[in-house]
RNA sequence: GCCCUUGUGGCGGAAUGGUAGACGCAACGGACUUAAAAUCCGUUGGUUUGUAUAAAGCCGUGCCAGUUCGAGUCUGGCCAAGGGCACCA
């Protein structure tokens, strides 16, 4: 009979072991150990207050990979922080009145531990940053100094992307499909600002080829991020203003092309709105037309303006360029197709071969002249045609292949002086002003003498003035702190002002895995042995939202952090897991949708722990499906767990009482080799599946796959084979006791980085001292695994007709002769021909006939 | 429009080119119970025939072709869903 104490009281065992590894400190990772390191990480969360299943899930695949990784023998640092700057503090200071810093430091303390912890995470808490702290942010501003020095910080006046909900500009990254990445119903606006930007696109080049290095990256992450820097190779062709019209002074313009090939079918230069040589270029007669439509443009939303089922617009500046190539003169247009901040901000226009040309030379009624055709012949040409092909009308080039054309017209125009190859990039830099309060402040001063003045090292940290009044509108909150505002000028003492933009939070994020190999330091950013012993992170984890903005970012900032010689790794992270969207039906979407406060699908964390426990939700939040797609949230599923769970725990006692089996009295056993003694089939049954268990699930674990479910189903496999062994028996005999010991112990063993409570309590009461989190990995026989017999499976044509059991390693012959002797098979070749039969030893053989 | 990914039972999902549907959820049946729950043991892709409690056959991994002794898996072409980029010259 089962005794009242096997009862699974997942509530109880969870917080009592929670509390026992906190103050043991079983977690901690130790600098410079002898043990070979291995650096852990997830994504440090925004503590907006409230975990729920949705995000319980990143944490729990980065949990497993430490756990597992401890157990195998490395030095794990598995730290966790606070990306703890941002705007929802600010919109809860103006709908609460509550300080932005009460509310983030209340909402850490809640998440960390009453959220996190109770999921039986384990990190070295010692090692906590929360970016909004001085202490850490003194290095977020020091960090900032360096890339002002090193000439990769600097300010421009430029448009730049507002959101007017979020009052402040954003970041290309930032912007989605025109809008807000934060606010998907508002439009992101133009706007002309000076702000500050870093030099990412010095790293363009680096950033991209160093993704070959990337291995342990998924190819869609890398893919994006080679999509979004959108390195192009062509050549900068330059075209000379006309000098007949009085009116235009002799001028050059540079445009940008990826298609040489087809210079002899440009028929119209457009520029951008904004070009600077526009109003020069401007003839008098022009002037109104071309001032209304700057206007016109100028207060278009970057939604309005990308949308491509609007017509093409445009108006003629009146003057004339010619075409080097050619001599031809050709008209000068401004529109908004034209981008000021890609290539040179002018377009020469080629309406047969690109798309857009052809659009806006048939609105606006502009030449089409064909310079390539499939065959060498001219015809009409109802679309643009943009594919390679034979180059016509182009004087010298006729007849040339279009790709051969592009380097022979570019090494034509070099002789001649005016065209160069050109390589260009989509990425631009990266523009990290914010016009919020809740932020980093940069640490610039501005003095009516010596201009722009970094502040000095040694008086940093800038610290953020309280008591600030929040309105959420009217320009930068930092503003209205005019004592904060006005200082010395560290140059000349005079009276100055402080920047008041903050930084961009992404600035915060880009180096706090750096930051955790000495989290603690207030003397240096980081220790740089400490950093070059933990660095590169070996496994980080989180979500795939980060592919370009958070993981790029990082990735400009080790680059630079190199080069300043503070550490020497050229990528911060080795390998990457982006796992998916944890959903479920949302009512107000009316679809499954990820699971999120706004769409009502939210599940918490602590209900379901009371009943249940965080080790049944951490089981199916991995069982449910491979960490890289989405996981639908499904209670019922969840309580499958748990009855697994349950079923363990009961199996322990069963065990215990009805066998007398104490683990520890057998535990030489554990790991020794069993295949050669003697045991009746069932158990030698077990004994293979025990074996097969280990490998099986140490293989799914591993770093090669990380797929966890069928790891978790392998485990539930063997509970159940162990249940049919122990079936109707009331005793065991020593074989069988030690078998099941073996069993049940490398179970618990193997289960303990999915379900860590429950491991950890049963193998207390099997009389073990010291953590399961702290023993060896299991390793398995390997001999363990063979089978004197297997299923031969008989297959006529490629279809199944019949399986045998036969014994393993029979020679091709007999296999053969035993296939055709079969009465099914017998009947089935009567009055055909044997064609073959193909063996596959110990597996299958297929008899073909005709 | 361009690029990428994914299509398998009622559901989530398993399957080095070699027995499709492991494991779980849901459903159903049996044991235990006065009963229910829980538990333990089973059944469960569709369909046809049958001695309908034993068995046997056919079909089946989005659709159409192809490669192969053999295709969920490889190749080509469609269709659908999801994601990324999107006037980047």
């Amino acid at each position: 009979m089962i005794t009242e104490i096997a009862v699974y009281k997942p509530k109880e065992i969870e917080s009592k072991w929670q509390n026992i590894w906190e103050k043991s400190q079983i977690y901690k990772a130790i600098d410079f150990d002898k043990r070979p390191k291995y650096y852990s990480l997830v994504m440090f969360p925004y503590p907006s207050g409230d975990l729920h299943m949705g995000h319980m899930r990143v944490y729990t695949i980065s949990d497993v990979i430490s756990r597992h990784r401890r157990m195998l023998g490395f030095n794990v640092l598995n730290p966790m922080g606070f990306d703890a700057f941002g705007l929802p503090a600010e919109n809860a200071a103006i709908e609460r009145k509550i300080p932005p810093k009460d509310w983030t430091l209340k909402n850490i303390n809640h998440m960390k531990n009453d959220q996190l912890k109770r999921m039986g995470t384990s990190y070295d808490w010692g090692r906590e940053v929360v970016s909004c702290n001085p202490d850490y942010y003194k290095w977020t501003q020091w960090l900032f100094l360096q890339f002002y020095k090193h000439g990769l910080a600097y300010q421009k006046e430029a448009p730049v992307n507002w959101c007017n909900k979020c009052q402040t500009v954003l970041a290309n990254e930032q912007v989605e499909d025109g809008m807000c990445w934060r606010h998907d119903d508002t439009p992101v606006e133009k706007k002309k600002m000076r702000q500050w930007f870093l030099k990412i696109t010095n790293y363009a080049e680096e950033l991209l080829d160093d993704l070959d290095k990337l291995t342990g990256w998924p190819d869609r992450v890398k893919l994006m991020q080679k999509n979004w820097i959108g390195k192009s190779h062509g050549a900068e062709l330059v075209f000379t203003v006309d000098e007949s019209e009085d009116t235009c002074p002799r001028l050059q313009i540079p445009v940008y092309t990826t298609r040489p090939d087809t210079i002899y079918g440009v028929t119209y230069l457009v520029l951008a709105p904004e070009h600077s040589l526009v109003s020069g270029l401007t003839t008098k007669e022009n002037k109104e037309i071309v001032e209304a439509y700057i206007k016109k443009a100028s207060v278009l939303s970057e939604i309005e303006r990308q949308s491509d089922s609007r017509e093409k617009t445009g108006v003629p500046l009146g003057s004339y360029v010619i075409n080097p190539y050619t001599g031809e003169k050709v008209p000068i247009w401004i529109s908004d197709y034209a981008l000021l901040d890609y290539g040179t901000g002018a377009v020469m226009g080629v309406p047969a071969h690109d798309i857009r040309d052809f659009e806006f030379a048939k609105k606006l009624k502009l030449d089409i002249k064909q310079v390539i055709s499939i065959d060498g012949k001219e015809s009409e040409l109802k679309n643009a045609y943009t594919d390679p092909g034979i180059i016509v009308n182009s004087s010298q080039f006729n007849g040339l292949n279009s790709e051969d054309a592009k380097l022979k017209i570019i090494d034509y125009g070099e002789k001649e002086g005016f065209a160069k190859k050109r390589i260009n990039y989509r990425l631009r830099d990266w523009l990290i002003s914010r016009q919020r309060y809740w932020g980093c402040p940069i640490p610039i001063i501005y003095c009516e003498k010596c201009g722009i003045v970094p502040a000095p090292e040694e008086n940093l940290p800038i610290v953020l003035p309280d008591n600030v009044e929040i309105s959420g509108s009217g320009g930068s909150p930092l503003e209205r702190a005019k004592d904060w505002v006005s200082v010395k000028c560290p140059k000349c003492n005079s009276d100055s002002k402080r920047e008041t933009d903050t930084m961009d939070t992404f600035i915060c994020s880009s180096f706090y895995y750096l930051r955790y190999s000495d989290a603690t330091n207030d003397k240096e950013v980081f220790n740089k042995e400490k950093a070059n012993y933990w660095l590169p992170v070996d496994q980080y984890v989180g979500g795939i939202e980060h592919a370009i903005l958070h993981l790029l970012y990082s990735r400009f900032f080790t680059k630079a952090a190199r080069d300043f010689g503070l550490v020497k790794i050229d990528e911060p992270f080795s390998n990457l897991l982006s796992q998916g969207m944890v959903t479920m039906f949302s009512p107000k979407t009316n679809k499954i949708s990820k699971m999120s406060k706004s769409k009502g699908n939210v599940v918490g964390t602590s209900e379901f722990f009371d009943e249940y426990g965080a080790d049944a939700a951490r089981l199916f939040i991995l069982f449910a499906a491979p960490p890289e797609q989405e996981v639908e949230w499904n209670k019922q599923g969840a309580i499958g767990q748990y009855r697994f769970l349950e079923r363990i725990w009961r199996l322990f006692f069963i065990l215990k009482e009805k066998a007398g089996l104490t683990v520890c009295d057998v535990r030489a056993f554990h790991e020794m080799p069993l295949h050669e003694t003697p045991m009746e089939p069932p158990v030698r049954e077990l004994y293979r599946v025990a074996n097969y268990t280990i490998k099986s699930v140490s293989e799914d674990i591993s770093d090669k796959k990380y797929i966890f479910n069928t790891g978790i189903a392998r485990m539930t496999e063997l509970v159940n084979c162990i249940y049919k062994i122990i079936q109707n028996k009331t005793s065991f005999t020593e074989i069988e006791s030690k078998v099941l010991n073996f069993s049940i112990t490398n179970l618990l063993k193997l289960l303990a980085p999915f379900a860590p409570h429950i491991t950890e309590e049963l193998w207390g009461m099997m009389g073990e001292k010291e953590s399961i989190h702290l023993q060896k990995w299991p390793s398995f026989d390997e001999k363990a695994l063979e089978t004197d017999e297997v299923e031969l499976v008989i297959q006529m044509g490629g279809k199944k007709i019949d399986v045998l059991k036969i014994k393993k390693g029979l020679p091709q012959k007999e296999i053969e002769a035993m296939a055709m002797s079969q009465e099914k098979v017998k009947i089935r070749m009567e009055g055909k021909e044997l064609v073959k039969i193909v063996v596959v030893q110990d597996k299958i053989v297929n008899i073909v006939a005709r």
